[in-house]
DNA sequence: GCGTAGCTAATCTGATCAAATATTGCCAGA
DNA sequence: TCTGGCAATATTTGATCAGATTAGCTACGC
């Protein structure tokens, strides 16, 4: 009886994987500031884990664009110019209603009543004006719908443009604070109550333009 | 004068990058079936590297969706379902339209150049049923297309889904020849010579479209 | 059918080597 | 003497490897 497993939740699960979703959250939610370097050694050792493992995070991140390969070897966080943003931009405005129309057609009652407490949280969050929470349940919302559409492929390109613009999106709440965010996710979850996918997939179009705008005024 | 490097292109290129474009050629162009099982050792005596090496290359594929990791920790080709080809074919039918939208409207007459005799020899490729070659010189049609649009973004993006695709078409091809391929790149380059990015958008699309259905009737 | 032994393969650590950056010290010229 | 550039050195960091450990699978005996 020597193994006293961290906890309990995820049992057998490799150290890459752990230090890859760890380090995965720090990008997204803004621990790392954009153009900010990023040292195997030293997430080894803020992570307490090896060099192999951490290495694995980082080229999975790398892969996804979460990270960028400088010339040197060296990795760095990039920053997103405007191009990028509009690419991005364009990326999720015809995934995110595609992902939210298959998602309408197959939510069970269960999964809107959690999307609701999701969003309370989030209205609350915004209202405290606690940015880091904010950031963590919107995205959570975002993502809980991907996995509603049981489209993997689609979901994972999705959910792989948050790791690009999500640095920025912490910067930009860092500026502007949270006060200015308008909840849009509400029509959205009347849309899918009422089983209307094409009126939930307008709604979420909404969403993702006033996002994409809040970066857009950000970072210019 | 130690320093003999393996040849001359890639002067200090890490070993883990060649074993990555490596792996990368080996599942585009269909060495690997799909489902089949595939073992760090055994690409690393294949591609005579260390396990370091490889292990970061399949990470990183990982990540593109081009290998899957299964639940115990090993890691196959992954086969395309239906379902998946639709999500695929979704993606690609606006992302591949926009960047060659981008593309024509900066492309040089150097560049078009270029892409006629990729496409000359493509044609020579079908006309000898040399399916390897005619998978090669079709993705390198298609990837230089990409690059001429400098969206770095959405070109990860579209190149990130031949790697989903890609075994599948090795397949069809391995069943069905090479006769029947129609080489539908003629009206796309003629249109970029015209300057007329709708239209190269649309040939492009065109071509999209039946190359997915072609996968479509090879896998059903 | 069930449990155990042995094998295969993945995982991780730590060490070693190489490359790149930062630092220091030196010298020439004002 | 002070300042600026240059070069040599030191330190940091990345790349790779070999070995030890552990997990999952297989086959055999009961």
């Amino acid at each position: 009886m020597t193994n006293l497993d961290t906890n309990l939740s995820a049992a057998a699960l490799p150290i890459h994987e752990i230090v890859y979703q760890e380090l995965r959250a720090l990008i997204l939610f803004g621990e790392f500031i954009p153009g900010e370097a990023v040292t195997i050694q030293g997430l080894a050792t803020r992570l307490s884990a090896g060099l192999t493992p951490v290495r694995e995070a980082i080229r999975r991140l790398t892969a996804e664009g979460a990270l960028s390969f400088n010339d040197n070897r060296r990795v760095c966080v990039p920053t997103l110019s405007l191009k990028d943003l509009e690419d991005v931009s364009f990326a999720r405005q015809f995934l995110e209603p595609k992902l939210i129309f298959m998602a309408a057609q197959q939510v069970t009652a269960q999964d809107i009543t959690a999307l609701i407490t999701l969003d309370s949280a989030l209205d609350q969050a915004i209202f405290r004006g606690d940015a880091p929470m904010y950031l963590r349940l919107n995205y959570q919302f975002h993502h809980q719908l991907y996995q509603l559409a049981r489209a993997p492929i689609l979901s994972a390109l999705t959910d792989g443009l948050w790791l690009r613009f999500g640095p920025s999106l912490r910067i930009v709440c860092g500026r502007l604070g949270t006060l200015h965010l308008v909840d849009q996710h509400k029509e959205t979850l009347l849309a899918l109550k009422a089983g209307d996918a094409q009126a939930a997939s307008d709604a979420i179009l909404k969403d993702v333009l006033q996002g994409m705008e809040q970066i857009r005024i950000g970072i210019a």
